[in-house]
DNA sequence: GTCCATAGTTCATGAATTCGGAACTATAGA
DNA sequence: TCTATAGTTCCGAATTCATGAACTATGGAC
């Protein structure tokens, strides 16, 4: 069990952001840790999505989203809370993290039926 | 020589978008597209980077783009002209590309060391 | 202390993506 | 028609991603 790697401010990219939040898995994810006031532990996502997501691929998940400087993951007996790194990062870039989540949120309102394409391929005919 | 494929606006997703602009590369490209007042052709994106992109990965970048909605291609006689859909995504998903934008313009003036680090991954010490 | 359950991580492997050189297509002009 | 130019497509190699199995670390019962 390797410590857990957290970037500091100036070493969170851009592309590593969109990169975390381009995976609509990883997007809910991270949409509910800012949502909720308190910290979020892993297992409370193994739900997230329509078909449930084994433990190990959440795990890398987490790991990504740790690593884009995009949440705080802090172990605490058996359990890892996660927090959301928003305030460090809205400090970087202004105004990002916000307009993602708007997006994510119009889109997820929006569109029921292109919600059952594909992953990240725009219907090909 | 299959023809274009362009999405509608409807079908333009955060998850392609955020992908799309997740590559340095791309992200460069399509800054550049949206900077400039006429369109572009592709060719004249071969040093975009660091060390000249061959062209079939150029094209590649540019189909994702497409795909993504973020660019509209048009043939015209020999050469391919790139414009942005702007417009139509800001409509679609106010804020978003202008954030996006604004932090990778930030991150280019900021950090001259951190650019040296690879594509994605944050320095693993 | 030992044993067990729980929460996550790491490893290994197959699937899916991405990169880039070579070959190809389409158009313009001589 | 022949040649040059601008992009695209194809395909093999390299990389990244997903996930089951094995493992680690902590807490609690005894």
């Amino acid at each position: 069990m390797r410590p857990l790697f957290h970037p500091v401010p100036e070493n969170i990219t851009v592309e590593g952001i969109l990169h975390a939040l381009s995976d609509p898995v990883r997007a809910a994810i991270y949409a509910k840790i800012v949502g909720a006031n308190c910290s979020q532990i892993c297992s409370s996502f193994l739900e997230v999505s329509a078909k449930p997501v084994p433990k190990s691929t959440l795990s890398q998940h987490f790991k990504v989203l740790r690593e884009a400087g995009l949440i705080r993951g802090e172990r605490r007996g058996v359990e890892m809370h996660n927090t959301s790194r928003c305030d460090e990062i809205n400090q970087r870039f202004p105004g990002l993290i916000p307009a993602i989540l708007s997006a994510h949120t119009l889109q997820s309102k929006g569109t029921a039926r292109s919600a059952a394409a594909g992953k990240r391929k725009p219907a090909k005919a």
